[in-house]
RNA sequence: CGGGGUGUAGCGUAGCCCGGUAUCGCGCCUGGUUUGGGACCAGGAGGUCGUAGGUUCGAAUCCUGCCACCCCGACCA
């Protein structure tokens, strides 16, 4: 490990890459535009699943799992869906290798498939072609299914966690009865994302509608959670839609209702990615490496001995032990650092690097004193603390961290959003300001994408909480009932 | 996929224009001294120069194809 990154301020795109390498989140496979997520990248990862996960069958949900395999005449039954993933599908056209006998392995031209598979970018396909023999009476409904997954997206430019070719993520799927209970379902999960991102990861999101242009292929509503980056650059961090019956006339499922009559089933579809990575570490990080909020740290306390003798050290570990156990009995992750191959100095910027909330250092004046040194990661404050009570103390401190990290977000977001009420002003807040700008807006596609075109900011969501004011649109000057939200993003 | 750039030890690089088997720093290993903010000294190991061809007596260096990565666009969770 090299010292230091790039400044954030300087080079924004390389103290990220640099963070996420040298924090040992993940790195650059060989495999073009996918990533390997490295064991520390993936307790993180693995904390939000567990997180979600437990959301997710709170609000009555089931996990299942589906093919990584679509046939491709899947794709071709509902149009809008076959035109929004079509240029960005990997596709297995071949089952078998051969040996051309000058020891090459090369594709066996006679094992060619009849009907060539594609490696889902999505599931909706596959699984309305699945929901086909699960559905006939309303009894049947609602179904509430989740899937924790990898798709394979082959985007042309790639950056790790926000956009790589294959990623994690989970897709919910849902059928219903009724529109009704369809978007209900929709909002509920949008609802469970922004609680999500608010309360673990400590990243403030504006829930918002997408606009026409913006929705997911085949889908009648797109909601979705926005957050602001330290660059000013927005992030959709989340997407739940209402499919309404597309993907049921498309895959010809229907139901009998209470009435006895055959209709369509409603569905809606929601997902989030290992993107949410990209968005914790862009949120709070700093030019010394990763801030993670304590509830998604795997790590919450690190405890760093500083010793000269193997006496110092057994004194120190004594104490350290009975304090580990005190804060474990408490549900806080601890580690206890007491490698004697890296130096005090080298251990405080490791753990900073990697973002762990709190470090405990305890050497030989802590033994004269009965105190520790607490040092927290969001504002690199470090005071002396008693021994006595050090666990409750501990346990605030995390709490603390948390509300304070999401606070500072939430503060940066404040400053970072700007109303605007003319063209100029747009560009001008845009050129230099970043963060999202309020505007109104006609309504119109074309607007939206004349101002997309001249200022590279798109529409990110049409705000849901947000008062209903009359105004004009800053392009065209026509009626507008309500601001919506510009910006850049990634 | 279009424009630009890069690829040399685990990481960052010099060498390339003007061909002669590779430089330096960090890291790694050993020994010693150190340890409250990324230690120091001494010694040591580690390289199919992205890859496949071509030119040449000889290629990291010149030519061609391919692959990957970075930046800017278009696309996108």
């Amino acid at each position: 490990m090299s010292k230091g990154l790039t400044s954030r301020k300087e080079d924004y795109s390389q103290w990220y890459n640099e963070l996420v390498t040298k924090a040992d989140l993940a790195e650059h496979s060989a495999v073009r535009g996918c990533m390997v997520i490295k064991p520390y990248g993936y307790s993180i990862w693995e904390k939000m699943q567990a997180a979600l996960d437990k959301m997710f069958k709170d609000t009555g949900h089931s996990n299942a799992y589906f093919p990584l395999l679509i046939p491709k005449s899947f794709f071709t039954k509902e149009a809008s869906h076959v035109e929004g993933f079509a240029t960005e599908c990997a596709v297995v056209t071949h089952y078998r290798l051969k040996n051309d006998g000058n020891g090459n392995i090369v594709v066996d031209e006679d094992a060619k498939l009849e009907e060539e598979l594609i490696v889902r970018p999505t599931s909706e396909t596959i699984i309305w072609n699945t929901y086909r023999g699960w559905i006939q009476s309303y009894r049947d409904l609602p179904i509430l299914v989740n899937q924790w997954a990898n798709v394979v997206r082959w985007e042309m430019r790639t950056r790790l966690f926000l956009r790589t070719a294959e990623f994690l993520w989970q897709e919910g799927h849902t059928a219903h009865a009724t529109a009704a209970e369809a978007v209900e379902e929709t909002e509920r999960m949008l609802d469970v994302y922004a609680d999500f991102a608010e309360n673990w990861m400590a990243v403030p999101v504006i829930k918002g509608r997408k606009t026409a242009t913006e929705r997911f292929a085949g889908a009648l509503d797109t909601y979705c959670i926005e957050a602001l980056m330290q660059d000013g650059k927005a992030l959709q961090a989340g997407t739940s839609h209402f499919l309404g019956q597309n993907f049921a006339k498309a895959f010809d499922v229907k139901f009998t209702n209470k009435e006895g009559k055959i209709e369509h089933v409603w569905a809606s579809s929601w997902g989030v990615s290992t993107r949410l990575m990209g968005a914790l570490i862009m949120a709070h990080s700093d030019d010394s490496g990763l801030v993670l909020p304590p509830m998604l740290a795997p790590i919450q306390v690190v405890i760093i001995p500083i010793y000269k003798t193997d006496d110092e050290l057994n004194q120190i570990s004594e104490i350290v032990n009975g304090l580990s156990a005190k804060l474990k009995a408490k549900n806080i992750s601890v580690k206890y650092d007491n490698r004697d191959t890296q130096r005090p100095g080298f251990k405080f910027a490791e753990y900073e690097l990697k973002g762990v909330p709190i470090r405990i250092a305890m050497g030989a004046r802590d033994l004269q004193s009965n105190t520790a040194e607490i040092a927290r990661r969001d504002t690199k404050e470090k005071t002396t603390v008693s021994l006595e009570g050090l666990d409750v103390y501990i346990e605030n401190l995390l709490n603390e961290i948390q509300d304070n990290i999401y606070k500072k977000a939430l503060d940066f977001r404040g400053e970072m959003t700007t109303e605007v009420d003319s063209y100029d002003e747009l560009k001008k807040v845009l050129d230099e300001k970043g963060g999202f700008v309020s505007a109104h807006w006609d309504g119109t596609p074309e607007t939206e994408k004349r101002i997309k075109d001249e200022t590279k900011a798109t529409i990110r969501c049409i705000p849901l909480n947000i008062k209903q004011e009359a105004g004009s649109c800053i392009l065209t000057g026509n009626p507008s009932s309500q601001r919506v939200l510009f910006a850049k993003a990634y």
